[in-house]
DNA sequence: CCTTATTTCTAGACACTGTCAAGTTCCAGA
DNA sequence: TCTGGAACTTGACAGTGTCTAGAAATAAGG
């Protein structure tokens, strides 16, 4: 229960696990989802080839692990912008997708890694968990705009998957550089952005 | 000019190249992307494993031509499901985003290759001219619902990404087994879940 | 303090991958 | 018939993830 002992030797690193954890995601920012490699995150982190599977059980392992902490700070991000935003929920609901849209621009890899890929198993424990926080986190949202219960009412629900496809969907298509020609969003004034997200965002809704 | 021969020994196939589309689509659809292999592409089609590379220039070669391919054939779903809808502008764009979700579930592997994988080779020239025929059709659907054209007219054209937006993250969240906690569209009537695509799919429109 | 167990990490081997260069087989035009 | 070139094979290469055996360090028990 103790907290680990700082690094003493060079055989021993003393907290591998985390070390790696960041190693990797300079790894897949850098060299991208389809070139990631176990072994450069091994170099990266100085230890020899073998010892990342040790800690993760083998790279899908460690490539969990880390989508895990993706959305740890995707809610972050979200939760960030809603600060900043008015407290009615209609407000919080924008603010969490804007959120959602920042998260994905900043990481994008680790985007993709978390909800574009098959190699994270979304079986294991850590990831199912803070992966369905995620989505209860939106659930929740949508039942304060609608004053009804998703998980009980079936229209509710409706709402809550068109709202996340509208700003997944979104969130892809900028992310893939394909709204690069109709509209460059990253090479728009953030408040202009804001707006036309804002825009878009709305449209999941229905309140009539 | 004329039409190949047909295979007439061992040695030279005759039509490689489209064998190859072929195997490499079984290939990928069996395998998933993660792990799809230039070889077993090759032992598939009976050659050696060299054979591939020199049709189309490496894996990224043979996947951007299968991308391509799969342009081509997202296209006809859109199409097939518009010929059975009513000939009103609105009904049209609804059945074309119909087409694209029943593209995506029929053929998740070869959807996520084209439209969430960073492997093809985008400034291809067979792979963007097919996908900005996919993006003009749905401008010209916008077009044909709102009287302005996407390409002149800004408003017009954040309708063509909120469309968008919509009809890919819908795809994007069942094809990745997301939706199958909340509400799974694959277990259920056709009939139902096109209702339900139906009204989510109208929300990306803004028409007051 | 010494011995023993256990965890952490290394090192080597294995099968598999994509790519490249060189060689073989076949076709087509002169 | 000859010759150039295209189609395809073959072998080699560096790189990958995973497995196993062993070395190095810490922790536990006497």
């Amino acid at each position: 229960m103790t907290a680990r002992k700082p690094p003493v030797n060079s055989y021993h690193h003393g907290s591998l696990a985390p070390a790696l954890i960041a190693a990797a995601e300079q790894e897949l920012s850098q060299a991208g989802i389809e070139s990631f490699s176990l072994r450069a995150v091994a170099k990266r982190a100085g230890v020899s080839h073998g010892a990342p599977a040790h800690h993760f059980d083998g790279k899908n392992g460690l490539l969990t692990a880390l989508a895990a902490e993706g959305y740890r700070r995707l809610i972050d991000a979200q939760n960030e912008r809603q600060k900043k935003a008015q407290p009615d929920p209609l407000s919080q609901l924008i603010a969490s997708g804007s959120g959602y849209l920042d998260f994905a621009m900043q990481n994008q890899e680790l985007f993709r890694l978390m909800l574009a890929s098959s190699l994270p198993d979304r079986d294991n424990e850590h990831f199912s968990a803070v992966s369905m926080a995620a989505f209860d986190k939106l659930a929740v949202e949508i039942r304060n705009v609608l004053g009804t219960d998703p998980y009980t009412d079936r229209v509710a629900m409706t709402q809550v998957m068109a709202s996340w496809s509208m700003v997944h969907g979104l969130a892809e298509l900028i992310i893939s550089g394909r709204t690069k020609m109709p509209m460059d969003f990253t090479q728009m004034p953030a408040a202009q952005r804001d707006a036309i997200f804002e825009d878009i965002l709305l449209r999941a809704l229905k309140t009539n």
